[in-house]
DNA sequence: ACCCTACATTAGACCTTGTCTAAGTCAACG
DNA sequence: CGTTGACTTAGACAAGGTCTAATGTAGGGT
């Protein structure tokens, strides 16, 4: 993680206590949180430290490419801390949960010519949904 | 369409002046619109309806696997009325129009069995991203 | 043809997620 | 160690969606 802020500090970023914060709460547990979620964690550690700072801070991240923005579900934006490494998503539908994983082949290769209608394609998002051992069970 | 109507009430729904309209519209012109862009639509039909009953109508239709709810930008969902062909999205990260796309092979099985997690799997979107030709000329 | 009643619809309050603003604060340069 | 412009703050606001209590009506029964 110092290494994060070490580059956002050479990218002319100021570094304050809250986006320390921020990015010590995405460094820790790799997992996709959501906004708030993030701000809980953060305000654990700084109780001072505002939704609006937490929203802002992972915007700039976001533009910076040094972390990755998921929409899943219409519901909350999640945040990917592990943006330097190719990979998509499994989803479980019951209870949001999202894991790393890393298919074979290229997404993007999969989109025959004729099917692109003039786009200029950017990138392919791949959500694996099913349900996850635990929520299995329950249901 | 009529046939949708003909699914719908030998399901044991009440065919109301409102479900036939929303059917109409997402009939109409096979567009991903907006919960509100339906409604929208609908009003020009039948004045009187309200917002409530477009998203509670739509509700149904994902629920009875009538229609795909997609989500793609964490804005509004969209609904694809084209629930019985298999397909993918391809999506202009501008202006927001989605395209429906058939990319070749089998998405699910890209996923390595090592990766699944003991997720039990039901299904996998892939959303491609890019600029529409009209897009990628303003910018 | 007309009643009944359970299901559908309505307006509008409310909730969640996210954005914006104006005023105050502070990191980092000199 | 003072200055200043970038950063943070609280809280208002906005968009998208859900819920509720009151009212309306489709369609089966008679």
């Amino acid at each position: 993680m110092s290494d994060l802020l070490e580059r956002l500090r050479n990218r002319g970023w100021r570094l304050t206590a809250q986006r320390r914060v921020v990015a010590q709460v995405l460094d820790g547990d790799h997992i996709h949180y959501t906004a708030d979620e993030i701000h809980a964690r953060a305000v654990e550690m700084l109780p001072e430290i505002s939704r609006a700072t937490v929203y802002n801070t992972l915007g700039e991240l976001v533009s910076l490419g040094e972390v990755i923005e998921v929409s899943t579900d219409g519901r909350a934006k999640r945040y990917d801390p592990n943006a330097h490494h190719a990979h998509q998503h499994l989803v479980c539908q019951s209870c949001g949960t999202i894991r790393d994983v890393h298919p074979t082949g290229d997404p993007l290769a999969s989109l025959p010519d004729g099917e692109r209608y003039g786009f200029t394609l950017s990138g392919v998002e791949v959500t694996f949904r099913g349900l996850c051992p635990s929520c299995a069970q329950v249901q």
